[in-house]
DNA sequence: CCAGCGAGCGAACACTGTTCTCTCTCGCGA
DNA sequence: TCGCGAGAGAGAACAGTGTTCGCTCGCTGG
């Protein structure tokens, strides 16, 4: 209504190399190139201003609008609402975990599947300490309007995915046998994970990686949120025997 | 008494603990009851208040004065600040989670070991799911003023580790062979944890229990904040079959 | 070259948490 | 039984918040 237009935010937060590239991309006028240079720069002073896990992403859009140089109102010609800036940030924190996630494992390109899961989540558990405001965002992007999240979390679930389903066509992992009393798994996701792998994922894929994962984020939230990590000597050392036990029982390695 | 709509009606139910134990609690003068009451009573309001986790557990205070017919300024008689009664709140939470998994334990007594963890794990979730706004203020309950926080946790942490190890010591439940390479707990915790049990209780149980913990957790965690419920199709099927993945795949059963 | 779009400003509104000072009641010790 | 004082609560004030609206201009696309 204020705005009247639809938004283009939705190419905002792909690249970040705008700069890099003043004319490469040939579809963007200056004025498209200062609003995302200028989206970026309010992002990345919010990005700054989060408050760590006690205030868990509290954010004042005032201290953004003064960091930035701007007024209030302003912010408003970039995002809709504070809480769309959160969202903002929350979709950028989702994607910049999965890359995360995705240079851990090719770090260790050519070593074990096992190998491999574990240092996805050790990457996976270092970004979230070195996250820990983003970390928090992310989690308070429920709701109805967190439909995108979601979408944009399936992309994050992408990376272990990949790797998952590429091990087990290549024979180096097995799941277990009882995949015959498993949940089932919604017909879009499966259809959806099947983009991820010519030759499609099966049901148990999925189900076997919600396992693990959860089993790993659990770890996580209980270590973030300060309900574990006082109980157990090293953190680190903790956590990857913690990883390694659930990977190790939960699936089959061929090696 | 100006702007005062009345407030004469809510008064507070004056004599809820006379007619029960009239001198039942000696230390306690009428005063100190009073204020216990009224105490409740805005623990109460402020409960009804919380945002479910979109919002995360937000909260006003001038909203919560006006349920209860006060002034803001007054209810810093009974809380130091908007935190303080958060933490409150939170602690309350956790209280009743505990109970929670207590009350769904016994219902479960005679039965096996797998049988009540099972059904301590759903009675988790289902807590969780009932109450998203109290699950969602625990998490934010970290910092340095959390201390009694994660005590309270620990205490919350005593009733499944009761039942595990009960269960150890009477030989229905064994712990896998790998104990040589588990994490270190910390001293105090484990004399802590020692109170449990009268012949104390072996890090490899807490550090079991924790791994377990984590598992469930997680996976109600990614519920909750709508990253994967859309996933499968029948999400309380769905995270039972999770919980007997992960209790079968981590710990052995004998009967 | 010029019309208009959009970025940005500044004031305003309705809130918020928190702090003070003040009043007055009501429970306790004598 | 009585007086005193602790404590409950009111109310105003302050600083800060998110959001809206109307207003300017400068830049840019045609």
């Amino acid at each position: 209504m204020g705005t009247g237009t639809e938004r283009p935010a939705g190419e905002v937060s792909t690249d970040t190399s705008s700069a890099a590239a003043p004319s490469g991309v040939p579809g963007l006028s200056r004025r498209d190139r200062l609003r995302i240079a200028t989206t970026e720069e309010i992002k990345s002073a919010a990005r700054d201003l989060l408050l760590p896990p006690p205030g868990g992403g509290d954010l004042s859009l005032r201290a953004v609008a003064r960091e930035v140089g701007m007024t209030p109102s302003a912010i408003y010609r970039y995002f809709e609402s504070r809480q769309d800036l959160m969202e903002a940030l929350a979709r950028d924190a989702l994607e910049s975990a999965g890359a995360a996630l995705r240079a851990a494992d090719e770090a260790e390109a050519g070593r074990t599947a096992f190998d491999r899961a574990v240092a996805m989540a050790t990457a996976y558990r270092r970004w979230c300490l070195e996250h820990p405001a983003e970390f928090g965002l992310v989690f308070r992007a429920d709701g109805e309007r967190a439909q995108h999240v979601r979408l944009d979390t399936i992309a994050f679930y992408r990376v272990p995915l990949e790797v998952m389903t590429s091990e087990l066509q290549a024979g180096r992992l097995r799941l277990p046998d009882h995949t015959d009393v498993l949940p089932t798994v919604r017909a879009d996701v499966l259809e959806m994970a099947s983009l991820v792998a010519p030759d499609g994922v099966s049901p148990a894929t999925i189900v076997y990686l919600i396992s693990v994962w959860s089993s790993v984020h659990g770890f996580v939230c209980l270590e973030l949120f300060g309900h574990v990590p006082s109980l157990l000597d090293d953190a680190d050392d903790a956590f990857e025997r913690h990883v390694r036990l659930v990977l190790r029982s939960l699936l089959v390695y061929d090696f």
